[in-house]
DNA sequence: ATTTATATACCGGCTGGACGGTTTAGTGCA
DNA sequence: TGCACTAAACCGTCCAGCCGGTATATAAAT
């Protein structure tokens, strides 16, 4: 088993990253199948074969950013300090870690998902929920950690976008800011 | 001059709603000209004929978009109470202003663009960078207005891809916490 | 040991349908 | 007469999915 003889590396893995690429190359719309295979070195028979269908290769998209949101937000845990707002904490760096160095592909599925067939959003909506009601549960500063949340959220999707003004130093600054907010809140 | 014979209504604004509305309906992806024609109440001659192109189309979404809500900024500028971070409340005003109630649909234009063709995205890239231009020249706290631009943002972002797992009383409680952060800064 | 069978992983040409855009001929109002 | 369309046919391109085939590996049978 996972025997991969033509491949040198796990195909659906090189799938899922040329996919990635693409999207930030050419937009989500301009995705194809054929372009995939070809930038994964497989021709479309095989791309078929390892995904049976588009949706099911954006499917995989969307189940990868999940599966390693889930794995790092788990390895942060193990180590994270004690303080405030844990889960917030978690999450933040979560999402900013996803969209980061060597991941910065790895949440175009959601665009390339939204622009093809919306409801491939259902896993992630149910996250975007779940993460909702972890943060209502066990945050103290709600406000604080909603506000932290959702910039970095906000600062993700201005970079998916290419948006982004911002320079390394002002992200770091921007990343900074969080942190300050998570552990000290809003003035009174 | 600005006649309109047949439409009760101005035809390039019933043709960028239906766009709108469609993108949050079906997809950025699965917009079709005949879709927008059909929603729109005209034929697809008279949709080339208002705008030339599809890609004239979504730049027409955009155009909206920025022109909709430099409108309202200056509106709130007029009105705006005195105090802290002016540039970030109006700003952040604006953006929440964009997608809510019957605006709910404008910002979409981003996302039939960004699938579509991301370089018409360019205005909008312009619009954001002069946006931190502005905060960075004249709030005083930059910090905490980065924060609340951006968890704004995070917010429609998520309200756009239908992911938002806030109800209305959650959407108020941010924007409050959104304008405490602006009126108070972070906790030293 | 050799043949046969089956499964895995993939190739690449093909097709049918969708879509952007054009064209043409005509309509109703000012 | 010009403007703002309608209606419908049409063209070329693109693309998802299909399908027959191929190479390799493993297993089973003889």
């Amino acid at each position: 088993m996972f025997k991969c003889i033509r491949g040198r590396k796990n195909s659906r893995e090189r799938i899922l990253d040329a996919a990635a690429e693409l999207v930030s190359e050419i937009g989500s719309g301009r995705l194809t199948l054929d372009a995939v295979a070809e930038r994964a070195g497989l021709s479309k028979g095989g791309l078929l074969y390892n995904f049976p269908s588009k949706d099911a290769l954006l499917q995989g998209m969307i189940q990868r950013m999940i599966d390693e949101a889930s794995t790092q937000k788990e390895a942060l845990r193990e180590k994270a300090e004690p303080g405030p707002n844990l889960e917030a904490r978690l999450c933040t760096a979560t999402v900013l870690n996803l969209h980061c160095g060597n991941m910065r592909e790895i949440a175009n599925g959601l665009l390339a998902a939204s622009s093809e067939n919306p409801r491939l959003l259902e896993p992630v909506r149910h996250i975007v929920k779940e993460t909702f009601g972890n943060l209502k549960d066990t945050c103290e500063d709600l406000d604080a950690s909603l506000l932290a949340w959702l910039a970095v959220e906000g600062l993700t999707n201005l970079e998916m976008h290419d948006l982004s003004p911002f320079s390394e130093e002002d992200r770091a600054r921007i990343v900074a800011s969080v942190n300050r907010l998570l552990h000290k809140g809003i003035a009174a």
